[in-house]
DNA sequence: ATATTAAAAGACAAAAAGGTCTTTTAATAT
DNA sequence: ATATTAAAAGACCTTTTTGTCTTTTAATAT
């Protein structure tokens, strides 16, 4: 459903916002990539397009990392989907018909559209504060 | 959401079905691949895969080409989903974990689950038959 | 039987996704 | 100021996906 640069982003910022907001204090790739399960340097490249975008912050040198600050936590799982994925993921036809709508639709459109839809709200109304509290909590999990 | 490929053996099944069962003809790839507007050579290697489950049949030489039975118009969207990404399509974690159930869910699990079931349950009980005659009514299109 | 036809099969190639490694830049502790 | 540290940047590699082209196989019309 997402692609694999989109599941480490996902986890990884869920990991650095919990983390951040703990022990107010930065978090370096190395410690990322080996809690989230990870390939590091791919990781680190990833976190590269997600700190341009400002949904994560960062500073290197010495007790340098990564770090979220709660207006952060805010943000939607659509805006790290879409700074990876590009802003059109989620809005495309099922079959792949440049156009397809309600007005010219493929065969399938009526169906997979409210499916769609509901991915869309979903990733719309889900920010990272309330997965990283489900975290912190233990019932949720970032690895296995 | 879906693979080209799949996107290529869902609007060719769809259209083998309506043309096989409204002349009662063989068509072939040349054709499908005009009509669909896909890669002429790559959906003939997508209509192989599909030929040797036999979600589609298929006579070599002259008056050759792909037709489908009125029993193949039961098959399911998911059939075909299945047949080209491979059976576990549609029922992974949404993060890449290996393990994420109830038991021990993602931080997404929750949120993702219901929708992931929603595409599967429409997969499940969209046949052939039904779009292929929507196709027919003209009121779905295969192309632009 | 044979020529013709059309799918099957297989070898290749381009593009995109996924991943690794090295060098550069910039922050900061000393 | 300088050494150290850690992210940023960039070169490169591997795998998968997508797509093309040629050869082979098999059905059938003659």
């Amino acid at each position: 459903m997402f692609s694999k640069t989109c599941e480490y982003a996902i986890r990884a910022i869920i990991y650095i916002y919990n983390k951040s907001n703990l022990c107010d204090c930065k978090v370096g790739i190395k410690e990322i990539a080996t809690e989230i399960q990870s390939p590091e340097h791919f990781t680190a490249k990833i976190l590269q397009v997600l700190s341009r975008q400002e949904i994560v912050s960062s500073v290197k040198g010495p007790n340098g990392g990564f770090y979220m600050s709660s207006a952060q936590g805010q943000i939607k799982l659509l805006d790290i989907v879409r700074a990876i994925d590009g802003p059109r993921v989620f809005m495309g036809c099922a079959l792949g018909l440049s156009q397809c709508d309600e007005s010219r639709p493929c065969p399938i459109h009526t169906e997979y559209k409210p499916i769609r839809d509901k991915m869309l709200t979903m990733l719309t109304n889900t920010n990272v504060e309330s997965l990283a509290t489900k975290l912190e909590e233990g019932s949720v999990f970032l690895v296995k």
